[in-house]
This record gives C-alpha cells, structure tokens and sequence, in this order.
DNA sequence: ATTATTTTTTAAGTAAGCTTAAATAATATT
DNA sequence: AATATTATTTAAGCTTACTTAAAAAATAAT
C-alpha cells in the first residue's frame, strides 16, 4: 500500500484513541494537511479496498483490515524511534521526524530483526506502545493525565504524548522523561496550572503541558 | 526529489561507472524495469532540472548536479548496509534489499549518525566504496576480478559485486567473503574457470562469478 | 423555525510516473 | 549500398494523489 493510504488509516486510527470521535473527513484533511475534499476521495477509495466503512456524511470507520495496516505502520514508526533513540542518542523531535518516513519502507522482515535487537521493548521513548507482530497492544493503559494528578503525591513519567519540537525540548530541559519520577506539590484551581518537583527543583506547568503528560503513581 | 529521480541518477552513475559506457534510454530503462519511453521522458525531464544533459539519440550524462545526488542516494544505500549488516547480522542481499528502499527517506542528518556510529567507514559489507559527506569517494581502488589474478598468488576479497541473492547464498557458504584470503591454484584457459583455495578447501568458479568477484594482491 | 455558518460532497482539472502503439532514427546484416 | 533489425522518440492514455470551485447537506445561531 502507498504511503498516502498508509498515514491515512494511521491518521483515523490515532484520531479514534486519543481525541473526541470525530473521525469525518475534515478532521483528518488538517491533520495529513490535505483539501476536504480530497480526505473524501480517499475514503471512498479505501472503502472498496476494505480497510473502512464509508457512509456519506458519516463518521469513517476503520474495519479490522484496516486497523491492522494502522497498527503495522505504528509499529515500525515507534521501533524505529526506540532503536534511533538507543543508538544514536537522537532527541524526541529527531525519531519522531526520522520515524515519520522510514516506517513506510520497512519490511515485516526488519520491523522484527530491530524488535529482536531491542529486546521486544513494550514502550517507544514517548511512552507510546508498541503492538506486536500480530498488531495487538497487549499492555494497560493505567496512566492518567498530569492535569488529573493529586497533590503530595509521586508519580512515574509514562509518555509525553506530542510531536511538537519546543515541547520535547523543554522536557528534556527539565528533566521530563519516560520513567522519570516526579512529585505533584500543587494543583492550581483557577489557572489549571500545576507545581511539582522533579530532581528537588521546583517547575510550573500550564494545562496545555500537563494535558498531553501522562504518569503513573509511584 | 522523488524516489523516481533519485533512482534514475543512480542507475546512470553506476551504469557510466561499471559496463561499458552505453548509458541511453533503453539501458537505464531495462535496469529500472520501466519501458523505454518512461525513461526517454524521464530523461528530458532531469534534463530540464539540471540533473543531466540530454541530446536526442545520444548518451546520457549527470551533470555535477545530477552526480552528486547520485553518490548522496549511494552513500544512504551503503551505510545503511553498513548498519544493517553489523547490527542485526543481516546477509548480504537482506541489507541490499532493505538498504534499496530506505536510502530514499533517509535525512542527510541520519545518514551522518549512521556513519558517525560505525566509524565512518569506507566499505559497505560488499567492499562497495562509501561517498563521503561531500559526495566524494576518495579511496583508490586498486582491485583486479579474481577472473584475472594470477596462478600461484594470494589475494584479499575486496569487492562482491551483485545484487544477486543466488550468488551472496553461495559466497557466504563458501567463505567468500570482503577481507578474507584466498590463494589462486589454476586459471583454465579453454573453460575460463579459475580454481582456488579458500580455508585449505578447494572450489572451482567461473567466469560469471570470477568476474564480479574483486581482490587485491595480499 | 428560520437563517447563517460550517462541513461534506461532487465536479473538473493538474502533475508525476507510468503504459502501449506508432513513427522515426540509428545500427547491423546481407 | 540497400535492407532488415533494433532502439529511440513521439503520441495518446491511464492511475494516484492531490488541487480549487461550486453544490448539497449538516450543524449552529438567532
Ligand atoms: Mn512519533
Ligand atoms: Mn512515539
Ligand atoms: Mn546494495
Ligand atoms: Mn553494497
């Protein structure tokens, strides 16, 4: 499959787990940064190929061929992170960016020997999951979002799920990483801001940050 | 630039490097498995991009432009095999065939850690030699096909070249491998067969083997 | 409930990278 | 040198993945 239908159903897929179901064609245009009208095109098409089901005017819908191409191409985008970030010590931003394209031109084959190298790892460096050869993520999600925590409480950092440059740059400024603990000392009502500490140094984080940073308690 | 492109500069410059100098349409169209109009059209295309000089019926020849983005694709491709090779022990045609698809979507950026991880090697596992950053090959290549080495002489295997998967299988279980010794018993004149010595074992190859095998005098 | 806004769909068109078929030029054969 | 063969080029057409513009439907606002 082509690597337009291939960011395509991992676009539904992502928009289905993580944002408010909408998955109508608008929605996924802005993401692929494509016209409306051309997301349209493009799932009437995929609809005869059986990866989705098309209703006009409906939401779109991955069938399970469908969710299997998505979690295939996850796959590899999220080993080939995991294996850049290991050996070449490249940031975030960087395996994200390299990730983004290699994920389309990698066999089955080599998706498998880089698991195999890595020792089958569950989790990418952003904490995002990694589904196994049958397409299956077989771990839990317990994490809850940073906005969500409680005061006077330790947490481990589970994922810092973004892929925005300045983001990731300012977590590895300040010590936010996979598996890092931390401690929650405040949340602020009004402002949605929240105090914690991270290596007895004390940071703020707006909503916007603590919205897409999820962690485990301790 | 596409993959299309990247893939015709490529097959031009080795075509101008290896046989004998015959780089029109046809050729390059057979390499790439495309028709000859494909390729005439492509042709006129690059040329118009400054990739390459075209004259009607006549050879085909990369500008610097065109040879530098040649040697840029050929320099992903081998350290990629490169990498491949050492870290997941990858056979040689597995890397050739993984390495053939990556080398497109491969940043500058990477192709440096690439390099930088493995100590910026000269070599690619098949003796290939590697472009530097610069687009540049500056070692000097001294080898001779194993077709013509003398009787009686020892040799170092210093190049494999093919994309063949039926030869790679026999050279790896032969030990014909790039660095490792080999001593020439016998050309045979009539049958243009050469005999020779490979870890105290005799074996007998000919000439469309002893022609894209390489060595150097030890 | 009617009107306004937004989204989706349809329609028409484009560029890249191919194809096959026919015309033309180059090369090889006799 | 004339002819046959082969290669190259031109022409016309196809598919994929997009675009913009207009029509139709859904949603939101009054
Ligand atoms: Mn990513
Ligand atoms: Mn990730
Ligand atoms: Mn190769
Ligand atoms: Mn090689």
């Amino acid at each position: 499959m082509s690597v337009a239908i291939e960011n395509f159903v991992k676009a539904i897929y992502k928009n289905d787990h993580h944002e408010t179901h909408n998955t109508k064609p608008g929605n996924i245009a802005k993401k692929l940064g494509i016209s409306n009208a051309a997301a349209t095109d493009m799932a009437k098409k995929l609809a005869t190929k059986d990866l989705l089901n098309y209703e006009k005017y409906q939401a779109l819908q991955l069938t399970e061929k469908g969710k299997k191409m998505a979690l295939n191409v996850i796959r590899k985008h999220r080993l080939w992170e995991a294996l850049l970030h290991k050996m070449f010590d490249m940031s975030l931003h960087e395996i994200h960016r390299e990730a983004e394209l290699l994920e389309h031109e990698t066999s089955n084959f080599l998706a498998n020997k880089i698991s195999d190298y890595l020792g089958n790892p569950k989790f990418d460096p952003h904490g995002d999951p990694i589904p196994n050869e049958a397409g299956e993520i077989t771990t839990i999600d317990t994490s809850i979002a940073l906005s969500h925590s409680k005061e006077n409480k330790n947490y481990t950092i589970s994922r810092l799920m973004s892929d925005d440059k300045e983001f990731f740059d300012f977590c590895s400024q300040n010590g936010l990483k996979y598996g890092n603990s931390i401690f929650v000392v405040k949340q602020f009502a009004t402002t949605k801001m929240t105090q914690l500490l991270i290596n007895n140094k004390t940071i703020l984080l707006n909503e916007d940050f603590t919205k897409i940073i999820y962690v485990n308690e301790f």
